[in-house]
RNA sequence: CGGGGCAUGGCGCAGUCUGGUAGCGCACCUGCUUUGGGAGCAGGGGGUCGCAAGUUCGAAUCUUGCUGCCCCGACCA
């Protein structure tokens, strides 16, 4: 860490709507020149290296300035596309009750995943690994008539399951942030309908970070049929082996303006009829015959979310009913929806990285610009970053200034690693023919711009 | 939970076998020279050697117990 400069005013018009911009003197950003040895996997290594997590205990991390960021921005991608779809969002505890569990009996199936907590009362208490019961009490308290369904609540909070193993950094905490939705139907067929609304939402909720999430079958369990899915990414590094048609890498999300009211079993089949599948549901003879040699993918994947519906499975032994329009007590169907928004973060960096550092999708990343002054103290160079940050922050970009006095070399190669969609590089020989260097994190490209040219690119509306 | 490994300054490591009171690189501080892809020289600061007990004149080093962390496997967002 380096605190050059003397501080200057902080100005309140450097909020830009996704949040300040950063003079590096000023920020906390503990980079790391050498690999710490406990982190084997990319996005582990990177994750430490670039200063966005620190290990607290196994599985569990602290969350650094510019991870945070990131944290947040994924979270606010998944919040908007969960509310596209008509999901509504609250916030329950992260600790719950041991009677609640007790209730839908799986206080004792659940095992030592759960952490289980006793308070001063010598009550039985637990830090919740999902909530399913705590939803499923609110809402059977709540919620008497058929008129009030269909409903689908949300909420992103931090979770906890004490896994015996943790491990690839936050891919595998036992402490990890996660949206899940939870909904409620008088009917399975019309459980059907908001469990389709959420694999729209998956879709769209990837594709904006920039990844490409494969939908595939997953076990479902004592209900049978066709509804859950695991979202997976493919990455060298995943944690499961998966088989699909190629074909499915290269489908659309739907649009942004997806009537999530109408049909949706045709989009839906057009993803679920080609072949995919995790190791646990491969079938190989199915493989072979459905999926031409050539259009055959067997890799590895990051799941990355998960989709279910469960029926009665909790609101029948927790008496969840609601009266129909016949006066009959009925027993609410419900599903729930999963996305790991923690673990995202690293699994991005599994899929966009080079060896030089991380490569952010414009849609996540911490800073969209990182303005490099290669001669901090040069009237000129001082000058013109001075000038470009501030109209930067102005057009609401947001831009991490280094302004420190380190040597060129090593803000470029800090740059890289950090892995800013952008870099601004002024430097004392473009200030004297008035312009700027501008490199493309993802593609190398470099290209020397004027000033005004150089605003202009970078507030033109985002590429990914 | 089974198997393997590690624990010495913020990070990476040497020193442990053969006990003698801690060292190297990076990072950090000061000065000078440098300055477009991780600079050079000089001078500095920082470590209960994971914890506890034991052996010994003396323990990072030997013994015993404990703890933490990592990797492989079975399980999971």
């Amino acid at each position: 860490m380096r605190f050059h400069s003397p501080p200057s005013p902080r100005d309140p018009s450097i909020h830009s709507s996704k949040g300040p911009s950063m003079r590096l003197s000023q920020y906390f950003l503990p980079i790391l020149r050498e690999n710490p040895k406990e982190a084997e996997i990319v996005s582990h290594r990177l994750m430490l290296r670039a200063g966005m997590v620190r290990q607290s205990s196994a599985g569990i991390y602290s969350w650094l300035p510019l991870g945070h960021k990131v944290l947040m921005n994924i979270q606010r991608i998944v919040e908007e596309e969960q509310d596209r779809a008509g999901a509504i969002q609250m916030l329950m505890p992260t600790i719950q009750s041991a009677d609640l569990w007790r209730a839908s009996g799986r206080y004792d199936d659940y095992g030592k995943e759960m952490l289980r907590i006793t308070d001063r009362h010598g009550r039985d208490m637990l830090y919740g690994p999902t909530n399913e019961e705590q939803i499923t009490e609110i809402f059977r308290n709540s919620v008497k008539s058929y008129k009030d369904l269909p409903r689908n609540l949300y909420h992103i909070q931090w979770k906890f399951r004490d896994e015996i193993r943790p491990r690839f950094g936050v891919m595998r905490g036992r402490e990890f942030l996660m949206k899940d939705a939870y909904s409620f139907d008088l009917t399975a067929k019309d459980g059907r309908h908001s469990y389709q609304k959420m694999f729209a939402a998956y879709l769209r909720t990837y594709e904006r970070m920039g990844l490409k999430a494969i939908p595939m079958a997953a076990e479902t369990g004592p209900i049978g049929g066709d509804m859950s899915h695991e979202f997976i990414i493919l990455a060298d590094t995943g944690e499961s082996e998966v088989f699909c048609h190629r074909d499915l890498i290269e489908m659309q999300a739907p649009p942004a303006d997806l009537d999530f009211n109408a049909d949706l079993t045709p989009l839906v089949s057009r993803w679920t009829d080609k072949y995919a599948a995790t190791i646990e549901m491969h079938e190989p003879e199915r493989f072979e015959r459905e999926v031409p040699e050539d259009k055959r993918i067997a890799a590895r994947g990051i799941e990355v979310g998960h989709i279910f519906f469960f029926g009665d499975k909790y609101s029948d032994p927790m008496g969840c009913r609601v009266q129909g329009p016949d006066g009959a007590q009925l027993t609410v169907q419900s599903g729930s929806y999963g996305i790991g928004v923690s673990r995202l973060a690293g699994a991005i960096i599994e899929a966009s990285h080079d060896e030089d550092g991380i490569i952010w999708p414009e849609s996540v990343a911490p800073f969209k610009v990182g303005l490099i002054n290669l001669k901090a103290g040069d009237a000129g160079t001082d000058g013109a970053c001075e000038d470009l940050y501030g109209k930067l922050q102005k057009a609401g970009i947001e831009v991490l200034y280094d302004d420190t006095s380190e040597r060129a070399g090593a803000k470029f190669s800090t740059m890289d690693l950090i892995g800013l969609p952008w870099q601004l590089v002024i430097g004392p020989r473009g200030v004297k023919n008035g312009e700027a260097e501008i490199k493309n994190r993802r593609t190398g490209e470099k290209q020397s711009l004027s000033f005004e040219e150089s605003l202009n690119l970078l507030t033109a509306p985002a590429q990914g």
